[in-house]
Order: C-alpha cells, then sequence, then structure tokens
DNA sequence: TTGCATTTACGAATTAATTCGTAGATTTGA
DNA sequence: TCAAATCTACGAATTAATTCGTAAATGCAA
C-alpha cells in the first residue's frame, strides 16, 4: 500500500466543503463551518496550515491570502476508511459491510434502485 | 439517536477480540493482541479498565481475576460506524458507500455472489 | 507457611488533536 | 494618508488516547 492516511473527524470536515468548493480561502470554509458550529477563525486556519503539513491539503499562495485545495480525492479516501473500516469491525468480509449497509437502507427505494442498477452492469461487465 | 459510541482503533481491536471469544480474562485478550504487536501486559489492562468506565465493556468480578465482555453487540458498532461514514464522505448516500465497495470488492467472485443472493432476497420481500 | 507469580489499581509521562490569543504584515477605504 | 480590518504565523493551554512502572492484594505451589 502507497501513504496511510488518516483525516481526524475535523480534517474530513474541511475536506469536504473543500471536495464541494473547489479552491478558496481559509475564510471561505471557516464560514461554511460556523453554519454548523460555533468555531473560531484561527481555529480552522490552524486546522488547515496543520493539514498543509500532513500534506492534505496544498495552497497556493501567491497572494496574500492563501488559496486552499485538497491534495486527495474524495474517492481515495473513500476506499481507505472502507478498506480500514472491513478490516476493523467486519472481520475482512467486504459482503458483510455491503449487506449491513443494504440492511440500514433498504427503506430508501431511490438508493435500492441505483444500487441494483449498478450491480446488473457490473454483471454484464463480468460475462465479457 | 441513542449515545453516540466512538471506540478508538485501539478499543475495536479488543472489541474483535471480545466479540469473537466470549467473555475472557485479560490476559487472554493481551495473549491475542501480543500475536500482531508489541504490548505492556498493564496498557491491555488500562485500556479495558477505560473501556468499562465508557461502558464499552461489562466485567464479572467475582473471582479476583475479572472476566470481561463486551457490553455492545458488533452490529450495533457497524451501524454506527456505517452511518457515521456516509454523513462524513458519503454526502449521505447510502448508494455510494454501497458502490464504492462493490467497486473495491467485485474482483471476488465468491463475496459478489452473497451479495447477489442478498439483494435478490431483498427484492423477493419488497414484492410481498 | 512462605515466597513467587499474577492481578488490579493508580498515577504519571508522552503524544496528538483541538482551541484560541496575540503579534506582525498587508490590504482597504474613508 | 493612515486607521481599521484582515490575514498569517506561532505558541501555549486543554483534552483525550496511549503507554507503562510500581505498589498492594491475592492466589498458588513447594
Amino acid at each position: 500500500m502507497s501513504k496511510q492516511i488518516k483525516p481526524t473527524d475535523s480534517e474530513l470536515e474541511i475536506l469536504n466543503i473543500l471536495w464541494q468548493k473547489g479552491p478558496v480561502t481559509v475564510r471561505e470554509v471557516h464560514e461554511e463551518i460556523e453554519k454548523k458550529k460555533e468555531a473560531g477563525y484561527t481555529t480552522t486556519l490552524k486546522l488547515m496550515q496543520i493539514m498543509i503539513e500532513k500534506k492534505l491539503l496544498k495552497r497556493d499562495e501567491t497572494s496574500k491570502t492563501h488559496v486552499y485545495q485538497s491534495a486527495i480525492s474524495r474517492e481515495q479516501i473513500q476506499g481507505q476508511l472502507i478498506q480500514r473500516m472491513i478490516d476493523n469491525v467486519f472481520n475482512g468480509s467486504a459482503s458483510q459491510l455491503v449487506m449491513q449497509a443494504l440492511g440500514n437502507y433498504q427503506a430508501d427505494a431511490k438508493e435500492m434502485e441505483k444500487i441494483k442498477t449498478y450491480l446488473e452492469e457490473i454483471e454484464r461487465k463480468n460475462k465479457k
């Protein structure tokens, strides 16, 4: 495996904003965070600075007001977290994770439809 | 929501052992952990004592050598962690999580088979 | 019995995450 | 221009997780 990335919940919150908005300033990230909870501006700043050190983020320092973006893709983190979860609480069984997820969400017909379509797609590919 | 449980990785390691072995002593848990990594006995003990405080574990103190077991089910933790993950990195979409998981594991034919069977089961139930 | 081994409880050191205040640089606008 | 506002950097306090040493109690075996 390449590098093991393990963002904290606070870091994930920031990554989500950056994935959604693209390159933005600390100010913009901070205002987004404040919609959900109390937070000091320098707290957000510090978090993002540490994330730079950890290589979770990149930034453009051309202007005084730096512009930040994620250094990793959402899919990369999703894959890693799913893998860790399968190892940690699903005894290494991916199907158990999928079944647990399906069990929790089969109420949602639209979600189920998407999954079924996707499964059929895989089916078709495998037959070729 | 009832209580928000968030075991650390160390705690999850212990929970896994207890889920697998049932009620056991610190010694037994510790020996299991040592198969995977260096660890001091009192470190394991302390972790388990703290998990008692957090209500993650229960213990029988009848004999001097206490016997521990998990206070929560594997399924309960699985459900909570999946939920948190969907909220944190899947934009609230369960189907995205399932698809990502399927994408990573469709190589494994046996796992895929289990999932397909399970999906068909849900199908059948939903039609009734 | 008596001493060795095991177990628990406890406290302290270490490390990492989180939070925020302050200082200094820079920009802005009245 | 120059004062207020904004931004970065930095350090320090706080909190939680992790690790382990030591002491006291208990059990066991010769």
